[in-house]
DNA sequence: ATTTGACCTGGAGTGCACTCCAGGTTATAC
DNA sequence: GTATAACCTGGAGTGCACTCCAGGTCAAAT
C-alpha cells in the first residue's frame, strides 16, 4: 500500500527537493521565499520538514510568473499579504495585476525596439566583415 | 562669437551634467561606465572636466541599449575591449551581438506567454469581483 | 576677488535577490 | 543500529550595478 514513490506518499506531498527540481529554484530559494512571506508556511511532516502540496506549487508558478516579468520581491509580498487576508482585497488584486501587465507591455515594446536597432547594428557588423574579407582577397 | 550655450561651446561637446540629463543615466553612472572601461577614457576641459563628444554619445546609447535588453556589465566590458582592439575583432563582436540578439529573442517570447498567463489571471479576478458584486447586491 | 555650484578622484556604502554556513535534527539504506 | 544523506533554523556572506561620500579643484556669476 504504501508507495515509495515519492510523489504520491503522504497525500500527494512533495519535498523541497523535489520542489526545486520540478520548478528550478533552489531550496535556499524555496526557504528564502517562504521567509520572506511570499508563500504561506508550508505544511511539515512529523519531523518538521516541508511538504509541498499541489496548491503550493501552483501559487509558485504563478509567483516565477511575477518574478520572470519583472516584479519585485517586495511587490510579491504585497500581493500575496492581500491574498492572505482575503477576499475583499480581489480589487486590490485585480489593480496589481492590471497596472503590473501594463508595464510589462511597455518593456516588451521596449525590448522589440531595442531588437530591431540590434539587428540594424549586426546588419552594419555584418557589412563590415564582408568588406574586410573581401579586402583580405583583393 | 563665442556660444554661451553649452551645447556648442568648445566644439559641440557636452558636461556630463548634460550628457547625465540627455541619457538618463546619472553622472555617477557615468563615471562608473568609465572607470570599468564601458567607455574609453572622454576627452578633458582644461580643467580635467569631462566633455563629451557626439561620438561617445552615440556609443552610450549602443551600451544602454546592451544594457536594456539585460547584458551584463562584464560582457559589455569584454565587447567594448574588442572594438578598443580594432578591426581584427568585427568577426567576435558580431559573434557576441548575435548571441545576444538570440537570448534577447527567447527572452521576448517568454515575457510573452507569461503575458498571455497574466491576462488569464487579470480574466479570472474580474470574474471573482464580478461575482462577488453580484453576492453583495444579492 | 570671492562666493557658489559643478566637477574631480578613490573608495566606502547600498539594495536587491539570493546563497552559503554552522550546528543540529530527521530520514533512508544497509 | 549506524552511517549517510536530506533537511531544519538563524544569520552571515555574495555579486551585481550602481550610489554616495570626503576632501579637494574648477567654473560662472557678481
Amino acid at each position: 500500500m504504501a508507495n515509495g514513490n515519492p510523489l504520491h506518499q503522504g497525500g500527494g506531498t512533495l519535498t523541497i527537493a523535489e520542489v526545486s527540481e520540478r520548478t528550478g529554484l533552489s531550496a535556499d530559494t524555496l526557504r528564502y521565499y517562504e521567509k520572506a512571506g511570499l508563500i504561506e508556511r508550508v505544511g511539515r511532516s512529523a519531523g518538521n520538514q516541508r511538504r509541498y502540496a499541489a496548491a503550493d506549487l501552483e501559487w509558485l508558478a504563478f509567483l516565477m510568473r511575477l518574478r520572470e516579468t519583472g516584479m519585485s520581491i517586495a511587490d510579491m509580498q504585497h500581493f500575496a499579504q492581500l491574498r492572505g487576508a482575503g477576499g475583499a482585497t480581489v480589487a486590490d488584486r485585480l489593480a496589481m495585476l492590471r497596472e503590473h501587465r501594463s508595464s510589462l507591455e511597455d518593456r516588451i515594446r521596449c525590448l522589440r525596439r531595442n531588437a530591431k536597432a540590434l539587428d540594424d547594428k549586426i546588419n552594419h557588423y555584418e557589412l563590415l566583415l564582408t568588406r574586410e574579407q573581401g579586402t583580405e582577397a583583393g
